[in-house]
DNA sequence: CGATCACTCGAACACCGTTCGATAAGGAGC
DNA sequence: GCTCCTTATCGAACGGTGTTCGAGTGATCG
């Protein structure tokens, strides 16, 4: 056998990628990687050190998409921006099914990471946020992005094991909704047709403009004092 | 050895809620569920078909929790009503930490789940939402919500194998991104305290109440035509 | 009593992440 | 050329996982 010395963490990465892609979170494991670069199943452990730092780097690359998709007008207001930013991450993750449960479970410090975390910041500076109140409006933001990605590619219960594309969950979760019984659930029931034909990206706008909303009317200082709920 | 023919869905239910919220989401195996049963590894299997649908039981009692926790007064604003909603699901992933990771990746649509999906979109056709817009806005508030659970529970990279609390993580990530290079990312840099002390609940309360207005804005029809941002 | 049913469980299968030691290749020094 | 050392690869093995299967046990019913 070949003992070519070819392996790096570059390699590892995109092969990492190309198999989470085909076959989802669960199909990318450590020894079918190394089958997947012709290597033997443990020679990835020389280069990383184990699955989990592994999965780190991927995030890394992918957030590193995320900035590569972003592309902000000069003179962009800061809602128009934020809003840039928060399509390239939901671009991105969309692009790669599996992803969003990947970014779901840590925290993206990598270089790339904190590049678009330095992004978001900046523009809610230039907005005006300062101190706690602009880590707030960061912490809504990504919340909201992160939790709309998270949303788009939930299991429906008794789906079969393979990778689904996002249409077929939604289809499955609109059969699931629409035979719902009427009489206990009769909310669920009729709005049951519009949750499931609903465009992702339409969701995803909609929310996030409404989000963008309310913070933009928080920065203005001529309103009057906040009613309570 | 006993054979004790006390199994029944209840009860794993419990001890698998247990495990969850003693080990962690990675210390639940049907194995150790069996063991803290007191039973054999593999009879659980006759009361229940496989994790995966165990887990979908586990995220609907969940969702049951949440329902008890949602007190809503009477003649409440549907703004209240939704934002009690959204406390209950978040005081009861907080309350079980390893549960957001768990419902990050399946649809509640246990009758538990329904009920509580039931409950939101009857205050939000009470508000005035309807048709598509109301699927919207539930995408926004579910979306938000879940995303900001997510939030809390992420693993800072390498972190240690066991559970951790929310304030350690939250301390863990302080450090990291206070240690971060003020020259390449000086916002991060400057917010990295903000961030990192920034308790979870004020994040949560300030970005919904942000979605509220936005959401509330748009319930408006005395609005002028909305300009593009 | 005998049969049927509801339930339990141990063994086994294929897979997982990871460790360890053996092994090979390439370059440096002589 | 030869040796030595660093870098890299890989096979075997360990303990764990979810799940299947068939054997077994106890209670209930005809």
């Amino acid at each position: 056998m070949l003992r070519q010395r070819t392996l790096n963490a570059d390699r590892i990465i995109d092969a990492g990628l190309v198999l989470l892609d085909r076959d989802g979170l669960e199909g990318l494991s450590m020894r079918r990687l190394g089958a997947e670069l012709g290597s033997g199943a443990t020679s990835v452990y020389w280069h990383v050190p184990n699955k989990e730092a592994l999965l780190d780097l991927i995030v890394d690359r992918l957030m590193g998409e995320a900035l590569t998709e972003t592309r902000i007008k000069p003179g962009a207001t800061w809602r128009a921006e934020l809003a840039a930013h928060a399509f390239a991450l939901r671009v991105v993750l969309e692009r790669h099914g599996a992803a969003a449960t990947l970014l779901a479970s840590r925290v993206p410090v990598g270089p790339q990471g904190l590049r678009l975390m330095e992004g978001v910041l900046t523009a809610l500076a230039d907005a005006g946020f300062g101190g706690s109140q602009r880590a707030m409006a960061y912490a809504a933001l990504t919340g909201y992005s992160i939790g709309q990605a998270v949303l788009g590619t939930r299991r429906a219960p008794n789906s079969p094991k393979g990778r689904l594309t996002a249409g077929d969950q939604l289809q499955r979760l609109g059969g699931l909704l629409r035979g719902v019984p009427r009489g206990r659930y009769p909310h669920v029931f009729e709005s049951a047709p519009d949750l499931a034909e609903l465009p992702d990206k339409d969701a995803f706008e909609y929310g996030l403009q409404r989000m963008l909303d309310g913070l933009e009317a928080e920065l203005r200082p001529v309103n009057p004092r906040r009613r309570p709920y």
